[in-house]
DNA sequence: GTTCCTGCAAAAGCTTTGCAGAAGA
DNA sequence: TCTTCTGCAAAGCTTTTGCAGGAAC
């Protein structure tokens, strides 16, 4: 159930705490991109004692140790990933929703070639997603 | 001095305000992607009766009529860019300036294809600027 | 005159900090 | 045993809200 956090953990000289195999198991099972107050209210169903800066706490460590990321998509709080790979986002301006999209950045070359050490990519696309869009055809079809 | 953002504004239907006016001159004339605190700071220094709110509602009306661009590359705080067209940018992790980079995401039709409808593009690279790097070649280099 | 804007104060929301006790290695 | 983590309370910041008076048109 847990073997493949613990060995993550392990990997990364992190100890080993049931509140943070329970965050990582959270990201891993549900890719939506949740806040940290997402993670905080759905963990705490199963522990009731979870404190929210324990979650921050986590997060903030898992995305040193590169095992996460976190987005800024939104503005006015982080989201989480459970990725770390390259790849960009969409978020739906109408539902909130997060997609994942498997694009990379072909010009990464350019900007290190103008002198820039690139650490980290992210590319963010903002719009309405497909169930919107047919929603809104449903709703003022003829 | 103002009637290039008098017309801005009028074209937009924007009723104009002397704290307008200067909010996008000062967006124009300093492209660092200044936060609403630093607008806000350089602002009251010859008006003094600024409010931090107006400079909240402006650069939030001014984003919607798609005059300028809010940057969320920095997670927590909003920026704010003159320049409304399709660019991308860099921030140092050093020194926290913020570059424009011009490139164009060429992706966009294959997101559009999988059925999202694209309303903007934020592609934000962090990592070490040309300054800092070279600045930590002379404190290393033998 | 009507509509929209400004600015103040208060509140809200996300995140960080300090610290004592607890748990991991 | 030593180090790190957890959880609580309080504080810090950015941003939003409500509203009365004022300015734009």
């Amino acid at each position: 159930m847990f073997e493949k956090y613990v060995k993550l953990l392990r990997e990364h000289s992190m100890k080993v705490t049931p509140q943070r195999l329970d965050i990582l198991k959270y990201l891993d099972e549900h890719r939506v991109h949740p806040t940290v107050e997402m993670i905080y209210m759905e963990l705490k169903k199963n522990n009731p004692s979870l404190s929210k800066t324990t979650v921050y706490n986590n997060v903030e460590t898992l995305e040193k140790h590169g095992i996460i990321q976190s987005l800024t998509i939104s503005g006015n709080e982080l989201r989480y990933d459970f990725r770390n790979d390259m790849h960009c986002h969409f978020i739906c301006k109408r539902c909130g929703r997060i997609f994942d999209i498997d694009i990379v950045c072909p010009n990464i070359g350019k900007v290190e070639q103008s002198g820039f050490k690139i650490e980290e990519v992210h590319g963010y696309f903002k719009g309405i997603c497909r169930d919107c869009l047919k929603k809104e055809e449903m709703e003022n079809g003829s």
